[in-house]
DNA sequence: TGCCTTTCTTCGGTGGACGAAGAAAGTGAG
DNA sequence: CTCACTTTCTTCGTCCACCGAAGAAAGGCA
């Protein structure tokens, strides 16, 4: 129910990190296989010191169940969640845990190499505390605020970067860390984390970023879906009527982003004289009741929704799930809640869940450092465990 | 690629039906598998009569290769394509081929029971018609222009057809055929043919169906996608500014259906003073240059690409192809390709096709018989294919 | 104390797929 | 025409993953 092929390695370990199974019984449960068959495969794991026994649980009127845990602080992904002004890093447990999460400012509009260099800097003195901290660092997991090829590692014409059109980010990484790299879109990294984090169970899942720009992550089936060009969850390009003639960045008219997303609501508010800039201005004014700023957000939240409502009734999904710093505001999560509840069919909403991403602003992070994990984890120092393919 | 388990028997069948493949070599090729397990596989389907050589090919430097073909008009399902205002009948063969295909007029809206009836006599018919022609009837496969619950064959909350509401069209049909059935939403099964017949290498596909309604079916993954509760690829009842406050027949208003379906096109045409009831009439006045018609068609084409747009840009599927009767009319189609290439992102509709139903028609009752053929092929008279699952 | 439940392991199948080897049939250069 | 090389397809032994039966370990409950 979690991406990783069915039964594998790699599933037994999501299944016992996420508290879905906790000995090896449950496992048989959970995964269907003879209970055989998944002894043999936990002893794998235990013998590659993935998966530990750690003493009993309560008996339910047998014998005790022996407890599985993922040894915390073995093995660790990094992550980079980049924005577009600033870029968070951290390293990632096989808990889903984050250690040393921290955040500075960084222009991407410049260009890559100065983001690169700075990354590359901050990455390899993050990995040098994990090593002194004792834990062994597998590779890094990049989100990008924009369209990314997730087999070449490359950035695909983003938009407002200017200097990035085809950067081979993960190569160029890769280079100056000596890591295995994965590198995938925001959106995408945000929805894998948010799946396994807080809705394991679901198969079909919409995960929308809302900060500086606006973009989404789509599970089908279980699996991350990225679609025909890797471009799959662009809602940010569509046309909104609200946005008549504004221009966008895309170089079309009329785009959700110019009316939505928080580059367009600070500068609305800077337009009426309210110094805002970045999306915690946004957030800070929101709070503070400003009351130009909670209608910009609340506005903004309704043609989010208005534009979620056609996926809901195309899409269908079990779940809505809101991140990005904007999901931080609560009138732009009842804007589109109401939005959806008022147009969508009712077949559609009944039993959707619509809910703000459960890890707060360490959610990409925190989904990058997974997607790493799970990715890299044959390459990178997890010996046995077959890659997990998208 | 085509939705079946891959490498099962029913696999070879497709690829071998659809002429991907046409030797045991090509099998090979095509499915990734070793000889010795291909030639086993097609060695079992010979004998259970399923696949007959016939002949050699030219060689390509070496042996000729024995041709595999799917022997037609063995075994047939029968197939209906129930329109709100019509139904089509049909057998359909392992080849996709359509034998004695008719259409009467019915009015769904009557309510089940005489509905049912009718059907049930006209395919009682067919099957002896089919009897008598020397081919076994395996199962039949229904298309119904509503939410259908695809598990128990039962017919989900249909707009404008009164009565209908859980009723268990599946086991209603079988007690009186006494053959199994298979039931599914009319999109979705065009879907499944389309897919199979005209794009079996294509992995995310949108297939939209307009008619007297709108609806649309999607492939993602190579397979048909239902969503969380079934009702996946609805893009009839998305709110459009064009619909304003028009109320529509799902309880909300501003739905795409009431400006761009075929039921709202005859009603505008009237309001004019044009006697146009169904889609053929809407058609004819296309087709015979009546500007009202054209004007209207082509808006509505505007209106489905508006809709589209948003689920291109989410969805970024490899093609979007137009069927049901509305789609026979050129300007429509042109107009959703010209909204689509104006408003999408460059990146998803670069590489995408949009193109008219292959089959015309016919699409829809072809893609019934074809998902009889593969769901009901286990139960009903094709021994050793395990049943293909959705 | 004895019987039942639950948990987990051991061990001997079983079935699907693989790969090596070779047979069958053809092409084409010398 | 002959011989080397292709392509196609089959035969057969092997391997691997998983299964199920049986049993061992540990505990609940009458």
């Amino acid at each position: 129910m979690t991406g990783t092929e069915p039964g594998s390695a790699a599933h037994v370990l999501e299944l016992v990190a996420t508290g879905t199974a906790r000995s090896r019984a449950d496992l048989v449960r959970e995964l269907g296989l003879a209970a055989s068959t998944v002894s043999a495969r936990v002893q794998e794991l235990v013998d590659a010191g993935l998966l530990t026994e750690s003493g009993e649980g309560a008996s339910r009127g047998g014998r005790r169940p022996r407890l599985l845990r993922v040894p915390d602080g073995g093995t660790v992904a990094l992550a980079a969640d980049l924005g577009s002004h600033h870029i968070r890093t951290g390293a990632v447990g096989l808990t889903g845990t984050g250690y040393d999460i921290d955040e500075c400012a960084l222009d991407l509009t410049t260009g890559p190499e100065p983001a690169v260099g700075l990354l590359a800097e901050r990455l390899t003195a993050l990995a040098a505390r994990q090593h002194a901290a004792g834990r062994a660092v597998c590779g890094v997991g990049v989100g990008f605020p924009g369209p990314v090829d997730p087999a070449s590692g490359r950035v695909i014409a983003p938009s407002r970067m200017p200097g990035w059109h085809l950067y081979e980010l993960r190569d160029r990484l890769a280079e100056r860390l000596g890591l295995p790299i994965l590198v995938d879109n925001d959106a995408n990294v945000l929805a894998l984390g948010e799946h396994r984090a807080a809705h394991p169970d679901l198969r079909h899942l919409v995960v929308v970023k809302a900060g500086r720009g606006i973009g989404s992550g789509v599970i089908s089936h279980g699996r991350l879906y990225r679609g025909a060009r890797g471009c799959a969850g662009d809602i940010s390009h569509v046309r909104v009527d609200a946005a008549a003639e504004r221009p966008c960045s895309c170089g079309n008219i009329g785009c959700l982003e110019t009316v939505a997303s928080g580059a367009a609501i600070a500068a609305a508010l800077r337009e009426r004289g309210i110094g805002a800039d970045s999306t915690t201005d946004i957030l800070r004014l929101v709070e503070d009741g400003e009351p130009h700023a909670t209608t910009l957000v609340r506005q903004a939240g309704r043609h989010i929704g208005g534009v979620l409502g056609v996926v809901v009734n195309f899409f269908n999904p079990q779940a809505v799930v809101l991140g990005g710093a904007l999901s931080a505001a609560e009138p732009l999560v009842a804007a589109v809640r109401g939005v959806l509840y008022e147009r969508c069919l009712p077949m559609a909403t009944s039993e959707l869940s619509i809910v703000a991403a459960s890890r707060g602003p360490d959610a990409g992070l925190l989904g990058a450092g997974h997607a790493a994990l799970r990715e890299l984890a044959a390459d990178g120092g997890l010996p046995g465990l077959p890659t997990a393919r998208t």
